[in-house]
DNA sequence: CAGTGAGCGAGCTTCCGCTTGACTT
C-alpha cells in the first residue's frame, strides 16, 4: 500500500510522474478543476460578501470519491497541481473537499518534469497561498457576474439563448471593427516601376524598383517617356550585414498560427492532434504561454545540434514570455525526446510534430547572417531613384531547418525582386534600360481575422489563456456572432506602361479585388449584439478590461486587497448598469432598421433580428392588421439589404401548378429555396431562382430526387413498413420510427432481416444511456 | 449533404478556465 497520494492536474503526467517516485507513492489526477459554481444557477450570494456557491458536478463524483479514498489511506497528500492562479485554486478545492488533515497534506509545484526537479519539490513543500487562491475566486466570480448579468439582457432586447462574456464580447469587437474598417476603407492607387538594367560592358542583367511610387496615370506615363532620353548610372553603393534570429519555441498561441498557416489546421483540430501527441508522450503540456525549455531538454538540444547538424550551428538561448497575464506553469511545447525525428501515427500527428521538432531544434541555433547590397541608380533627368536590392546568405544558422511565416503573403510576393546576388558594379557605371514598367497598383484593405490571427490579438490584449483560445473561437461561431465567410471580389482594371527600347506600350490587365475566403466575417446578430454591448457596457467592451481587472487580482493574490472589495467595486458600478439598461423603452428593436413602405399595402417595411434570425416584416405588431414575415436569404444582410430586394422575399411561396395529382409549390424555408410537392420537399440548386422556376423544371427536381432516394433505400419489409435500412453519410444504418440506429460492425446489411433489425432496435432502447466505463477496464 | 421547412404561448438559454473522455444515427 502506498504511504504517499500525489495529485497532479492531468492523467499524462500522473503516469510519468509514477515511473519516478516508484511504489511509496500513488500518483492520480485530479482531471482539472474537481468544483465549480452551479454550471445553471448564478452561485453567487451577493449579500454574503459575493459567497460562491460550489458543486462537485455529476460527472466527477465518482473521480472525487476515488481521490478521498485513497487520501484517507495515504500518511500524507501532496497536492502537485500546477503552480498559477487556477492551480492553486484546484489544490485548495480538493483540500477543502477531501477533507484533508493539515498535517498529513502538503502543497508542493516543480516546472519540469524530471525526476530530480520533483524530489527536490517534495524536499521542499510549502502551505497554499489563500491569497493566490482568493485572486482565482476573484476571477472565477467576476466572469460569472458578467456573463451571467448581461446574456438576459441580450436575451430580452435582442433574441433568446445569446451570450455576452468578459473574453467572447472582445473577440466579437474585434472582428466587427475591423469589418467596419474594410467597409469604410477607401483604396487608392499608385504605380509601382521596376526596371531591368543592365551594367554597361556587361550582359548581366538586374532588376530595380523605383522610388518612390509614383501617384497617378499621368506622372508614370511622363516618367517613362522620360526614360527614353535618359542616361542611368550607378550612384552610392552599400554593402552591410543582416542577421536573422530565429523564432521562440512555440506556446498554444504561436502553434496555432503557425499550424494554420504552414499546415492549414483550424485552431481545434491543432489542439486536438497536440492533444494526440501529449497523450501518446511525444510532446509537452500543449496548453502553455510559457518559452521556458527546461535544462534537462536545451542539453538534449544542444547535443542533437551538435551532432547532427554541426557545432557552429548551437546557440543556446533563454526566452522571456512578454504576452501580458502569463503565469507560466509549464513549459514551452517541444518534443520529450528530441532525439526523435519522426513518430509513428497519422498524417496530420506526424506534420504536426515535425513542426514542434524544427521549431525548437532552431530555437537554439544561431542566427542567419546574410549581406546586403544596395546599389541607387541615378535617372539623368529626374530626382528619383531606382534601388536594386541583393541579398546573399553568408550563414545559413537557424534557417537550415526552420523558417517562420507571416500572415501577410502579399508583401513576400512583392519583395521577391530583392533576392539572391548582384553583378559587380562601381559607382559612376553607366547603365541600361532594357525594360522599364510602371505597374498601377492599389493599396490594401485591412486584412480580415483568420481564427489564428484572432487568437494572436486576443493573446497580445492579453484576453483568454491557452486553454480557451480554441473553444472561444467555437463559441463565437457557434452563437452565430461571426462565420467564416466567402466575399467574392470585385474585378478590377489596372493599366501597365512599358517601355522597352525605345518603344512605350500601354496595356490593360485585370485582377479580383477583396477576394477573402475562410476568414471571420460578423453576421448581422454578431454586430447588432456588439454595437448594442458597445453603447450600454463601453466599459465590459473595452480592450483594457481584462488588463485592468487582472492588476486588481493581482493585489488580491500579493494580499494587498481583499477579493470581495475587488468584486464589490466592480458590482457596485456594473449592476446598476445593467438593470437600468434591462428596463430600457426602447423606441425601436435593437438594430431595427426601416427600409421604407410597401408600395401596395402602404404598410412599413423594416428589417432586423427576430427569434430565429434576421427577417423582414410588412406592418408593425400595433396595427390592428397582423405583420408579415420573410427570412432573409443567405448573403443578405440586416445593414445593406434594400426595399425592393426586401419585397421580393415576400413573393414566396408561389404555386406552380400540379403533378400527379399534387400541388406544387415553391417557397423559401430555414435551408433555402425550396420546392415543396404534396409532403415532399425538395431543395433548390443554386443555378435556378426560386422567383423563376417553372413546373417543368420543378417536377425535373421531383424525379432526380426520388431517384436519389431510391439509391438510398437498401432495404425495408413488406411486413413493417416502418424499418427501413438506409445509406447515409456515415454508412449503412436503420431508421424506425424517426430514430436512427447503428448496426453493429462486419454486419451484411443486405442479409438483415425484419428480426434482426427489430433486435438491434431493442438492444439500443435497453442499453444504459450513460456507459460508465467500469474501473476494471480504466485500470489496465 | 440524411434529415430538417418556424415565427404569441412555456420554458429555456448564459460566463471563463482547469482537464479528458465517450460520443459523433
Amino acid at each position: 500500500m502506498s504511504k504517499n497520494l500525489v495529485i497532479v492536474e492531468s492523467p499524462a503526467k500522473a503516469k510519468t510522474i509514477a515511473k519516478f517516485l516508484g511504489d511509496d507513492y500513488k500518483v492520480m489526477s485530479s482531471y482539472g478543476h474537481i468544483r465549480d459554481l452551479h454550471k445553471k444557477d448564478f452561485s453567487i450570494d451577493i449579500a454574503a460578501g459575493y459567497s460562491p456557491i460550489y458543486e462537485i458536478p455529476a460527472e466527477k463524483k465518482e473521480l472525487v470519491a476515488g481521490l478521498k479514498r485513497e487520501a484517507k489511506k495515504a500518511d500524507m497528500v501532496w497536492l502537485a497541481s500546477d503552480e498559477d492562479r487556477e492551480g492553486e485554486a484546484i489544490a485548495w478545492h480538493l483540500y477543502e473537499v477531501l477533507g484533508l488533515d493539515p498535517a498529513k497534506t502538503r502543497r508542493i509545484v516543480f516546472h519540469e518534469i524530471t525526476k530530480s526537479a520533483i524530489l527536490n519539490a517534495i524536499e521542499n513543500p510549502r502551505d497554499i497561498d489563500i491569497n493566490l487562491v482568493d485572486a482565482q475566486q476573484a476571477r472565477r466570480v467576476l466572469d460569472r457576474i458578467v456573463g451571467f448579468e448581461l446574456s438576459p439582457v441580450l436575451w430580452k432586447k435582442i433574441k433568446p439563448a445569446l451570450s455576452a462574456g468578459r473574453v467572447q464580447s472582445v473577440a466579437v469587437r474585434l472582428i466587427v471593427e475591423r469589418e467596419k474598417e474594410i467597409a469604410a476603407f477607401k483604396s487608392e492607387q499608385y504605380y509601382r516601376v521596376v526596371a531591368q538594367m543592365q551594367p554597361d560592358g556587361t550582359d548581366a542583367k538586374v532588376n530595380a524598383e523605383l522610388s518612390p511610387r509614383l501617384p497617378d496615370e499621368a506622372a508614370a506615363r511622363q516618367f517613362v517617356t522620360d526614360c527614353t532620353s535618359a542616361r542611368f548610372s550607378v550612384g552610392d553603393i552599400t554593402v552591410k550585414p543582416v542577421k536573422r534570429c530565429p523564432a521562440p519555441p512555440f506556446t498554444t498561441s504561436t502553434l496555432q498560427q503557425e499550424a494554420a498557416r504552414k499546415l492549414g489546421f483550424t485552431v481545434a483540430q491543432t489542439m486536438m492532434v497536440a492533444q494526440k501527441l501529449y497523450e501518446s508522450g511525444f510532446i509537452t503540456y500543449m496548453r502553455t504561454d510559457s518559452l521556458n525549455l527546461s535544462s534537462l531538454a536545451i542539453g538534449t538540444i544542444s547535443k542533437e545540434i551538435k551532432e547532427n547538424i554541426g557545432e557552429e550551428y548551437l546557440k543556446i538561448r533563454k526566452y522571456h514570455t512578454s504576452s501580458k497575464g502569463a503565469q507560466e506553469a509549464h513549459e514551452a511545447i517541444r518534443p520529450t525526446n528530441i532525439a526523435m525525428h519522426d513518430i509513428a501515427g497519422g498524417v496530420q500527428e506526424k506534420k504536426l510534430y515535425a513542426l514542434i521538432w524544427k521549431r525548437t531544434i532552431a530555437s537554439q541555433m544561431a542566427d542567419a547572417l546574410m549581406e546586403r547590397t544596395n546599389v541607387d541608380i541615378s535617372i539623368s533627368n529626374r530626382a528619383e531613384k531606382f534601388t536594386a536590392t541583393g541579398e546573399v546568405v553568408k550563414f545559413d544558422g537557424f534557417l537550415k531547418v526552420y523558417m517562420e511565416s507571416t500572415d501577410d503573403d502579399n508583401s513576400a510576393a512583392e519583395t521577391r525582386q530583392s533576392e539572391g546576388l548582384l553583378p559587380a558594379m562601381t559607382t559612376g557605371m553607366g547603365m541600361k534600360a532594357l525594360e522599364v514598367t510602371a505597374t498601377q497598383r492599389f493599396t490594401q484593405q485591412p486584412p480580415r481575422y483568420t481564427e489564428a490571427s484572432l487568437v494572436k490579438k486576443l493573446e497580445e490584449l492579453g484576453i483568454g489563456r491557452p486553454s480557451t483560445y480554441a473553444p472561444t473561437i467555437s463559441t463565437i461561431q457557434n452563437r452565430e456572432y461571426v462565420a467564416k465567410g466567402e466575399k467574392k471580389g470585385e474585378p478590377r482594371s489596372f493599366k501597365i506602361i512599358t517601355l522597352k527600347g525605345t518603344k512605350i506600350t500601354e496595356k490593360t490587365g485585370s485582377e479580383t479585388a477583396g477576394m477573402d475566403k475562410g476568414k471571420l466575417i460578423p453576421t448581422d446578430t454578431g454586430v447588432i449584439v456588439n454595437d448594442f454591448l458597445q453603447q450600454y457596457f463601453p466599459s465590459i467592451m473595452d480592450y483594457n478590461f481584462t488588463a485592468r481587472i487582472e492588476e486588481e487580482f493581482d493585489e488580491v493574490a500579493e494580499g494587498k486587497m481583499k477579493w470581495s472589495e475587488s468584486i464589490d467595486k466592480f458590482y457596485t458600478r456594473f449592476h446598476p448598469n445593467v438593470t437600468e439598461v434591462s428596463n430600457l423603452r426602447l423606441e425601436h428593436k435593437v438594430g431595427e432598421r426601416i427600409l421604407g413602405t410597401d408600395p401596395k399595402t402602404g404598410r412599413q417595411v423594416s428589417v432586423k433580428i427576430g427569434r430565429f434570425g434576421p427577417l423582414v416584416q410588412i406592418g408593425s405588431t400595433d396595427d390592428s392588421e397582423k405583420p408579415q414575415f420573410a427570412s432573409l436569404l443567405k448573403g443578405q444582410s440586416v445593414s445593406s439589404i434594400t426595399l425592393d430586394e426586401a419585397l421580393k422575399l415576400f413573393e414566396m411561396p408561389r404555386t406552380l401548378g400540379e403533378f400527379e395529382g399534387d400541388t406544387v409549390t415553391v417557397a423559401i424555408g430555414r435551408f433555402g429555396p425550396y420546392v415543396k410537392h404534396g409532403s415532399k420537399f425538395v431543395s433548390i440548386p443554386k443555378e435556378l431562382a426560386p422567383q423563376t422556376i417553372t413546373l417543368d423544371e420543378a417536377i425535373e427536381l421531383i424525379r432526380s430526387k426520388r431517384e436519389e432516394d431510391a439509391k438510398k433505400v437498401v432495404k425495408t419489409f413488406a411486413d413493417d413498413p416502418d424499418m427501413q435500412v438506409l445509406n447515409g453519410k456515415y454508412g449503412v444504418y436503420i431508421a424506425y420510427h424517426k430514430k436512427n440506429f447503428k448496426i453493429p460492425k462486419g454486419t451484411d446489411a443486405e442479409a438483415l432481416t425484419l428480426e434482426d433489425c427489430l433486435k438491434i432496435v431493442a438492444d439500443e432502447a435497453n442499453a444504459p444511456k450513460k456507459t460508465t466505463r467500469s474501473r476494471r477496464t480504466a485500470k489496465k
